[in-house]
DNA sequence: CGATCTTGCAGAATCGTCCCTGCCGAGACC
DNA sequence: GGTCTCGGCAGGGACGATTCTGCAAGATCG
């Protein structure tokens, strides 16, 4: 032989050996396997056995590294710094992330978990792993790595408005005025007089949207803005926020709480002072917890859908890779969110209970 | 030029382009870039400023087929189909993903989610990707995945005991009969006479081990099993179980739920009949979930402390994948559970050090 | 019956990087 | 002063696929 095509260095079958034990060339295994060129059924059957028998995977390095795909998606949190997910956010990341992968999958991409990049390196993780496109939760206004990687021709779609100066290519974000205004119309609806916020520190576009959408709505019915802010990533800031503004000699009748665990730090807080829910205090909060199905009483809850949201980054970034829609202008999309009523927002529950409504035992305290 | 060096056809410049605006070979900046080979360091430092200065991004699908290492762990939940995650152990796999991504990231390495396949496919998107080693949380017992990349001889550990067969390199799991043991005995010094269980109606070696360790300390104990099965991936039938147990002839005075939402659900299902907690019945349950701090009573729950598992399992795996350990013999790695002892379980609370040890006040029945 | 077209496949050039091999000059050593 | 060693680099062969080009042999046609 002319060639040393025989060695053999590796257990793995590559497509040579598939060429040679099915008496073809390289070239037919090839357009067999991947549906090409002009070849009649028996060969392409043929080939297709003989690769089967020798459990031939073809190389996704080679077949990268020759097509310039690599079928991988970058997902990166790059506001928390090495923790790829915060705390109080686990279940909206979790279902996401969830749904992100689900559809990613379906149209044969996967999807790769990655950090935001302690410093600019020729070597890190960033670098070291082929992408197609990626997804960016929540970016900061001048992210660095959003900016290296649209510089390096790969589509960013991000979750969350990004800053004007990001240059993404699409991003997906939640109507978060319209979510904070219609919850508080439907406490107003339900008998609310003053309701309060408990909101957070940080300046993310969700905080801030939402906030501002609160006091406009304030503004708007002439109520005085009632709130207490807390920094979010840190969860027994939260319970004592959630005191400080039941303790509050303006104390709200009704509360709304931006963050997931604001559901159970209210319902104790409120306890605490011998307020009944929904009698004394109506109460809703931000969460995708099913948790909140089952407090008692149970807790009224606004949903980001975070399923959706994830759904939709993936398919927006995915025509960008394959060059779907146009690459000129980004693609903005606004996702509703959903209230799920429960009966910590209404006054009247809607089953007519036959016994009287009655106090429980004496509070201990 | 004898070689058609010069042609741009990409934006992206190579190692060639870099070699070329530094006046030096190819070896030569792909030596001062990666430390090796024998160079002053006045050349390696002009290299990496000219490397700088274009951008220079290694390809990492030309170094992967190259060296044979992508940096790529997989990360499967081969038991749930399609979905990757199932819903009662969001914050399980929450928190031990998250850890994971965090050990993998620091060692160099990132994640790659991927589904159990449907079936197997020369294209599916497993072999999409080149991946280093794989992570498989809860195998099945003959799990199809797990023997193929072993076959290909890609090292897999499980997070959960696999079944004997399969021919994993190492594995991580809880010793479950240690935590459950311990769980029963906490409850049994608060008071308890019959404790009860809500299990699963699955097969899988969590609830398997559990409930077996159940039913061999009430056979220590004399005590006759009192438990209720339902299938955990609904996330309804929990309630209605629960609401069983509770309504039982012989009903206990102690339960230990087996998954996250059970806490919630034995609550509800206590104040349906009018059981105090703790006084009428202690609960614990095995979740990750915060929200069992805050609800009213605090509910003692039993962390698996998926962080420690999602940590532990990236360190076997990149050991495994990088040759430090004894390939020969497979690890196993039994982790300790943490029991977060709150006031469902405690018939006396910690402050009142002040009267004598007593009896609580009688048995409800 | 020769020219053209179609079918069925093989050769060989990439893709971008790593690294083994080898060459050249300059000191070191006997 | 010749050989040895060693530092400093360049050449070029893999890695394993995709795919463009091209060449025979039969089919079709005027």
């Amino acid at each position: 032989m002319s060639h040393p095509t025989s060695r053999r260095r590796l257990g793995r079958a590559g497509i040579r050996d598939v060429a040679a034990a099915a008496g073809v060339s390289i070239t037919t295994v090839s357009d067999a396997l991947n549906g090409k060129g002009r070849l009649p059924d028996a060969t392409r059957r043929h080939v297709r056995e003989v690769a089967d028998r020798l459990g031939y995977r073809p190389s996704a390095a080679a077949r990268t590294l020759r097509t310039g795909k690599s079928g991988l998606i970058g997902l990166t949190v790059t506001t928390y710094g090495e923790e790829p997910f915060t705390f109080t956010e686990f279940a909206y990341f979790a279902d996401m992330v969830r749904a992100a992968t689900s559809a990613a999958l379906a149209r044969g991409y996967a999807l790769v978990i990655l950090p935001a990049p302690a410093r600019r390196s020729t070597f890190d993780v960033w670098s070291n792993v082929a992408l197609d496109g990626t997804v960016v939760i929540d970016p900061a206004d001048h992210d660095p790595v959003v900016a290296e990687l649209v510089q390096q021709g790969i589509p960013v779609v991000s979750d969350g408005r990004p800053a004007a100066s990001l240059p993404v290519a699409a991003w997906v974000d939640n109507d978060h005025e319209a979510a904070v205004t219609g919850l508080l119309d439907h406490l107003a609806e339900a008998g609310a007089r003053r309701i309060g916020l408990l909101t957070g520190t940080s300046t993310d576009t969700y905080t801030r949207l939402s906030t501002r959408a609160y006091l406009q709505w304030c503004d708007a019915r002439g109520q005085d803005p009632v709130y207490e802010t807390y920094p979010a990533h840190d969860p027994c800031a939260g319970a004592v926020a959630a005191d400080r503004l039941l303790a509050r000699p303006d104390r709200p009748d009704a509360v709304y709480g931006l963050f997931d665990p604001n559901g159970t730090d209210l319902l104790a807080a409120a306890r605490r002072y011998g307020l009944r829910v929904p009698e004394d205090l109506l109460l809703v909060c931000c969460s995708e917890s099913s948790v909140y199905a089952s407090t008692e009483p149970s807790i009224t809850t606004l949903s980001l859908k975070p399923g959706r949201i994830g759904t939709a980054v993936i398919q927006l970034l995915i025509d960008a890779i394959e060059g779907v829609n146009d690459p000129a202008r980004p693609v903005q999309q606004v996702m509703p969110t959903e209230l799920i009523v429960r009966a910590s927002s209404q006054r009247r529950p809607p089953r007519t209970t036959v016994s009287p409504p009655r106090r429980g035992p004496g509070t201990s305290e």
